[in-house]
DNA sequence: CGTTCAGTTGACGCGGTTCAATCGAAGTGG
DNA sequence: CCACTTCGATTGAACCGCGTCAACTGAACG
């Protein structure tokens, strides 16, 4: 029952975002193809770079093609929450943030490249389509349900925020993020990359970057996980899902 | 500027979601008109009623029209986290919950009133629109906004939960949700009415019953708040928005 | 008139923050 | 090529915000 589609840019720096949008909704060639055109528009943008300010005029909509980015918001005072990591493959500026004004700003949090949709649909800006909902190379679905994966994955994040200790929080996301590796081909069924510093995890999880450390080092000496350099083992997958309660998101109502 | 609507239903069941709408975006004669004709189509459920759960089909979109209700999950344990408070005039059901299974389960927490939108575009069902872009009684931009809106929402619930005290946390949700009712006409300058029990905004807010009885306790002592039954009374809202960081959503570019 | 439910209060303890110091790796400039 | 700085990870000690447990109150209800 596998769609097959002949093309898979495997090499391209594409490949993240064909990967992940196939597993939305099987990609035809010719949507492939024009996913692949994309590519030769690439950007790129250091660590720390702002892609978007909060309360400015919104973001080109375009796709994340390598390196980590972030969704975040300061309070007056300094503090700041990160509301989502963005991975290769991820859309930016899509549907959620169609509004006068963005709702949050967007931040590289590593040396990344970008590449804008706006080659795909010169004119036509918020639902993703090249022409129109028959057209065999609209992608409108897909976008749709890359806005419902963000939508549960945003909601995750307030179920760690408001209702788990720091020990389920720490797991479920390392859990999340091994997925969401998987799910665009990089990781393996232990390990991942996770090129984020501890500093940056605690603005995910809503703590302290010492509490993060110690955490980390509690999941480890319990034989969870390893961490050596920017890779993440983990050790006991299942044991890892049940302390923190996770289920990866269900992209296909039949599987 | 300002444009005038010649329609106002305010004695009409669908006054909130009128004067939501508007709000987002001044509506036509006949936009409010289609809108006033949803009010024959009212359904009733008592507090507690499960009106979408998690992992079911979506519920058919529609809005609230009395009465409180939320988004939430439960973890297996039985620990609840409330994603969102919906009030009178909301939007349930429409672009965020788009995708093949819903992220959280919808349940009444007051008697509240409810009318699906099937009448208003028997057929096509996402975006939300009589007949295509260009009917000028087409309500997608309304819909559009009201999703900004609420992304905008639960990106300050993130905030709440991932980087304020209880106290401001608190505070921000009371500002938040006098705002929310005024913007329905159901507030006045200085108070509006929570019909909800502390173990709700515990839910809501990520804390315990008993700390939620002590912060509301606190704010009182600091002349900050009133509560008289479910009357809320804002003693001094300036103040109040300092402590919590608050800032109304933007809903128009210029204003 | 008993039961239930929302609100309230006190005692206690844990989870997580804060402050501060140390250490190694990776620049950076002279 | 070596001080000097910077940054991320790590550790210890003290503190406190918030949760937990338990008991009590008053109002609503059957």
């Amino acid at each position: 029952m596998t769609v097959k589609s002949s093309y898979k840019p495997s090499e391209s720096p594409m490949a993240p975002v064909w990967r992940r949008l196939n597993a939305l909704k099987p990609l035809s060639s010719g949507q492939s193809q024009l996913i692949e055109a994309l590519g030769e528009f690439a950007e790129a943008a250091t660590a720390g770079a702002i892609l978007l300010n909060e309360g400015g005029a919104q973001l080109r909509p375009g796709f994340i093609l390598s390196g980590w980015a972030c969704r975040q918001r300061l309070l007056s005072d300094g503090r700041r929450q990160i509301f989502s990591l963005m991975l290769p493959g991820d859309a930016v500026g899509f549907c959620l943030e169609a509004g006068p004004l963005a709702t949050a700003s967007v931040v590289a949090l590593t040396k990344i490249a970008f590449v804008a949709a706006e080659p795909l649909f010169d004119g036509e800006t918020p639902p993703f389509q090249a022409h129109d909902r028959s057209d065999p190379l609209d992608l409108t679905d897909h976008m749709r349900l890359s806005a419902y994966l963000e939508e549960g994955l945003l909601l995750d994040h307030v179920i760690r925020l408001g209702r788990q200790t720091a020990y389920e929080r720490t797991a479920h996301l390392i859990l999340e993020l091994h997925w969401r590796s998987a799910l665009i081909g990089q990781a393996d069924d232990r390990s991942f990359t996770l090129p984020l510093t501890q500093e940056i995890l605690a603005d995910v999880l809503g703590l302290s970057i010492v509490h993060v450390n110690r955490t980390l080092q509690q999941l480890r000496r319990d034989h969870l996980i390893e961490i050596a350099g920017p890779r993440v083992n983990l050790l006991d997958a299942a044991q890892l899902a049940g302390i923190a309660d996770f289920r990866p998101p269900v992209l296909n109502r039949r599987s």
